[in-house]
Formats: structure tokens, sequence, C-alpha cells
DNA sequence: GCGATGCTTCGGTGCCGGCCGTACCGTCCG
DNA sequence: CGGACGGTACGGCCGGCACCGAAGCATCGC
């Protein structure tokens, strides 16, 4: 089979309502049941199950069995990077709807702070790999991003843990990410995912229903305002 | 219209053999008209102006009259980034076609060496790549790359002319941008043009036929050993 | 065991969209 | 002007696939 032909099966499978909601939901990281990702889609069971099967075949989903459940989640952070991708340029590109685009308070919501995977992204995300630059955790410029070689104490002068060493698995430590709402990078990699655990660990953000926004908590809004210098987001 | 199905209409975009084929094609950077693009995904003139019409009117392509000839070219980097990236995501993550892909002369010289956009990529891309980590003109690493301070000096002791200065139009100066054949990220951005440029220019790598490939040119063996201390590629 | 639940498989229907033949429009050239 | 050429609009054909209803498996709980 050509590139242009296997560039073309990612693209169909990306390219149908149903399964784009589905991977969209899965964009907070978390694994969903087969249920729960018709219910998103809105389609039946078993047409859901076709389309997660064509998924997985394509090695875009992984999934684990447990008990009578199928949990279905990303196969791995650079598949969620395709779907930011997509998302992104689809934002950029695409010819504006109809008017106003109507931001719902959902949007908003998602807007201000949300998970992209397993790192924050939205407002709250920029903020935070902001601070983390002025803290000289971080470089971040050219749209690429390194850690310093000072970071890692800084970092535990923040609070949070993190393994030094190289990439396991060949994921990057810190890693740019093209924010879909702030088309601005924020902080991904390996560094990005510990951030984010630290901030949902800690209580300081809490998932919001079954979406990838996340609600910043009392505590949340201190500990930004006093570890991190961030008093205003977005 | 809500994301997930914004995301679907690129999808369905990316995701017709024939539109890939010409999306491919445009990768390397130029602009080509309708019929040529025509030939490329093996489909009859009439049909290749709807699909172009399609891609255009969701702004993945741009054209531009010129006489009777209509010149479809790549709306920007960040498509060609898309592109690449859904390429790159294919090939890790389809499973393999058929026993050993059986890899043809003509994809041999792809990996060896192609544009990919306006910058370099696959062994030829790594390698000046890593020529240029080597004598201190960018950094790379953590799949990040950042210009030095004295990479411009050093640059132009290469012989490569970078105009200073911030990003203009918002495009960074030294992006990475993972390789599809290599799986390692490779130069990109305003600097990766302008190195690619300088080879085109100087003769030292030359465009095989209508491919994105590239043939590096005995003057360009010479300069490759001499100035960048390259002697192997891939 | 039996039912309930979660998920998948199968069969059939309907629609969207890719494709081409034909015809039409604009540009270049003799 | 008239023909050649590149490109575009229209109409009809047809294959693929998204969808659902019904039935079939697996697992859990009683």
């Amino acid at each position: 089979m050509s590139t242009p032909n296997r560039m073309a099966e990612i693209g169909s499978l990306l390219g149908d309502p149903a399964r784009a909601a589905m991977l969209g939901t899965l964009m907070d990281g978390r694994a969903l049941t087969a249920g729960e990702l018709a219910r998103v889609a809105g389609v039946t069971a078993q047409t859901a199950s076709g389309h997660l099967a064509r998924l997985s075949a394509a090695n875009l989903l992984a999934v684990e069995r447990q008990g009578r459940h199928r949990y279905h989640r990303l196969a791995s952070p650079d598949v969620a990077g395709l779907i930011e991708t997509v998302m992104r340029i689809a934002e950029v590109s695409l010819p504006a709807p109809r008017a106003r685009p109507r931001t719902g308070p959902r949007d908003a919501q998602m807007r201000l702070a949300r998970t992209c995977y397993d790192h924050l992204a939205g407002g709250l995300g920029m903020a935070v790999t902001d601070a983390l630059v002025a803290r000289g955790v971080i470089r971040f410029d050219d749209g690429a991003g390194t850690f310093t070689p000072t970071g890692l104490e800084r970092l535990a002068d923040l609070g949070i843990a993190m393994e030094p060493g190289p990439a396991r698995g060949g994921r990057p430590l810190c890693r740019p990410c093209l924010d879909w709402s702030e088309r601005r990078p924020h902080l991904a990699g390996r560094l990005g995912a510990a951030v984010c655990k630290h901030f949902l660990d800690g209580n300081l953000v809490a998932r919001v229903d079954g979406s990838r926004a996340l609600r910043i908590t009392p505590k949340g809004h201190l500990a930004l305002r006093e570890r991190f210098g961030i008093t205003e987001l977005g």
C-alpha cells in the first residue's frame, strides 16, 4: 500500500462525525467503555462497536478488557498529538461556520482549562507554561521547549516531583504542543504529564462531568496565586 | 458546528485516496496545476477539479491564477505539518500491509533525501540537523529545538545567509518536525527553509522528476563532506 | 440455573460522495 | 475569428459505508 493511501486510511477514520466525537472525548486521556462512547457519539451501541473495532484495528485506540466492560483509550500520546493537530488546523483554516460561533458556557470552560491527553491546556495550560518559563524550569521559544539544567530542583521547589533521566519509550521530556484554543504552544511531554498529575492528585483542579474541561478548585486558585504567581487566566 | 464535526470535515478531506495523493505530492512545497495533480491522483481532470475546489474551500490549499493555468499549493506550513503528522502516524500505527513493504528504488530515494514542504527531510535532513547541532548552530533535544545565541555567525561560517529577528507571520525560526521516515525530529521552521533554499540554490541537491525526492549532486557530496562533515547518510 | 447487562456479529436499507461523459467557460495563439 | 487547451459545472451511475433491528456471546448477580 502506498503512503498516500495509508494517509487516506487514517484520514477517513478521523473523517466520520461519530468517530471524531469519540476520539475527541478520549482526548482527556481516560479510558471509556463502548457504551459511554456510543452515547457521546449519538449512535447505537452496535454502530459504536463497529467504529471502535476499526479504530483499534488501525492502532489508534487500545482496549483493555475488564470483566464485561471494554475500556477504550487513545493508543499513545502520538495519537493524541495527531488529533490535537487536526483540531487546530480545523479551527484555523475551516471557514467560520456562521456569524458568531456562539460559544456556550461549556466551551468557555473548555477554553479556560482542560486536559490535552495527559497534560494541561487552555488558559490554565498557557499560564502554567508561562510560569514555569518565568521560574526558569523550562525555556520556551521559537515554538520549542527545553528543560533547563536547574529545572529539576526549581520544579521541586514548586512541589512537583519528577524523575530525571532520559526519555523512556522515546517520549520527550519537555515537548511543545500547540494549543487548540490559544494557538500558542503549551507544555506537553513527560514533564507536562507530571505537572498535570500534580494538579489532579493535589486536587488543584477537578474534572468536569464527562468532558475534557477542568474546574479550578479553591485550593487550586490559592496554589496558582501563591506558588505560581498566576492571578488571571486566558 | 461543533469541534468534533470540524475535525471530521478535515479528516474526510484527507480521507480520500485521490486527495491524499494530491496533498502528498504538494508536500514538496511547489505549486502544481490541476492537470498535473489529476495525473498523480489517477483521476480525470473534472474529478480533480472538484477535489481541488473542496480543498481550497477548506483553506488547505491556496490557488494562484496565472493565464489559463491555476497553480495549487499548500496553504501554509501548518497544513504541511498536518500532513506530515498524519503520514507519520499512518506509518507507525497502521498494521504492516503485507510481509515486507517491498520498498522500491523510488522509496529508497525518498528516504535518503527529500523535501518536507520547504525544508530538508529523510537521511539528509537528519544528517544536516545533526551537523548543525554539532556545530553549535542549534540545540536539539527533548524533541525540541532552539537557535543558539551564536548560531547566526556559525551559520554564516557554513555559507548560509539568514535574516535574524523575530518570527514573521508567527512562524517560528527553528522548529522541530518529526521525520516521517526517520521518526526523529529534523530541522524545520524559517531556519529549515533557509537551509533547504541554500542547498537548492547552490545546486547541492536537485529535485528528482516530479516527486519530493532529492538527488545529491557531486558538488553537494563535496560540500557535505567538507563543510558539514557528513560522510554517510541514513 | 436464569435474567440482566455490556458488547459484538449479521443482514438489510438508505444515503452520501467519488467517478466519468458531456457540455460549457476562459485564455492563448495563429 | 476559430481552433486548441486548461479548467469548471451538470447529470447520472454505482460502490462503499454509516446506521439500525435482531440475534448471538460473554460476564455478573441473584
